[in-house]
DNA sequence: TTTTAGTATCTTGCATTACAAGGTATTTAA
DNA sequence: TTAAATACCTTGTAATGCAAGATACTAAAA
């Protein structure tokens, strides 16, 4: 059993993933590949084969809601924009962020 | 298919359990309660059929070693300690920690 | 001695979900 | 009409947190 450090790295970033795409999200209306450009920028790669199931998920949910939109080069775009529940649950993903964020910072400085 | 935040949280939670781990038993040798303990006052809860598969994973894969101690109270403990091959491998959770950390701050600065 | 309570360790089965790999559809230009 | 670029989506696998329950040791009460 080999422990390996992509792996660690790719099972922190699950858990804030769906956090990060509706920041994104927030901000603008995007399609899939703003999302992935934006979180590359960010450094948190992501595959689309990891974006559609989850933007699928919450759209499902009442999260997200999205328009298509043509392109000057190729097929039509999903545009997601969040709804107003959306907007909430950003807000609470907010408050779980700043929570973890916290109690991992709190472990780091007892550990100096 | 209902969006619950509690998921969401635990869904947070994962990733870095195992960093916020090491960080504990990296400081001084523990047992499960101990690790319990300090998790709850980060207000990272755990419970233990997360943490016993977990730690049996890490010491298999050399990341920890433990020694049995006895108890006044009860039965014998297993105090986890960290390997050099530990300290590596936390040293490169601290740097994966850093860069998601930075990425979702950058994501989240964008957005205001 | 037997039972009960408290404290430990550990296992089994389930649900969630990131990812790799592969598939389909639309548009434009050679 | 073929090829390339861009877009959407699905399937199967692996990893892993968690609920629930099992087992074991110790000490004190019945």
């Amino acid at each position: 059993m080999a422990i390996n450090t992509e792996n660690a790295k790719s099972q922190m970033r699950k858990g804030f993933l769906e956090y990060c795409i509706l920041l994104i999200i927030a901000n603008k209306p995007v399609y899939v590949s703003d999302i992935i450009n934006e979180l590359k920028e960010a450094h948190l790669i992501v595959v689309e084969g990891t974006l559609y199931p989850l933007l699928s998920r919450l759209k499902s949910s009442g999260i997200l809601g999205y328009q298509w939109q043509e392109s000057l080069q190729g097929p039509p775009r999903k545009y997601y924009e969040l709804t107003e529940q959306g907007r909430q649950f950003l807000a609470e993903l907010e408050e779980s962020w700043n929570d973890i964020k916290n109690g991992v910072e709190l472990l780091k400085n007892k550990n100096i």
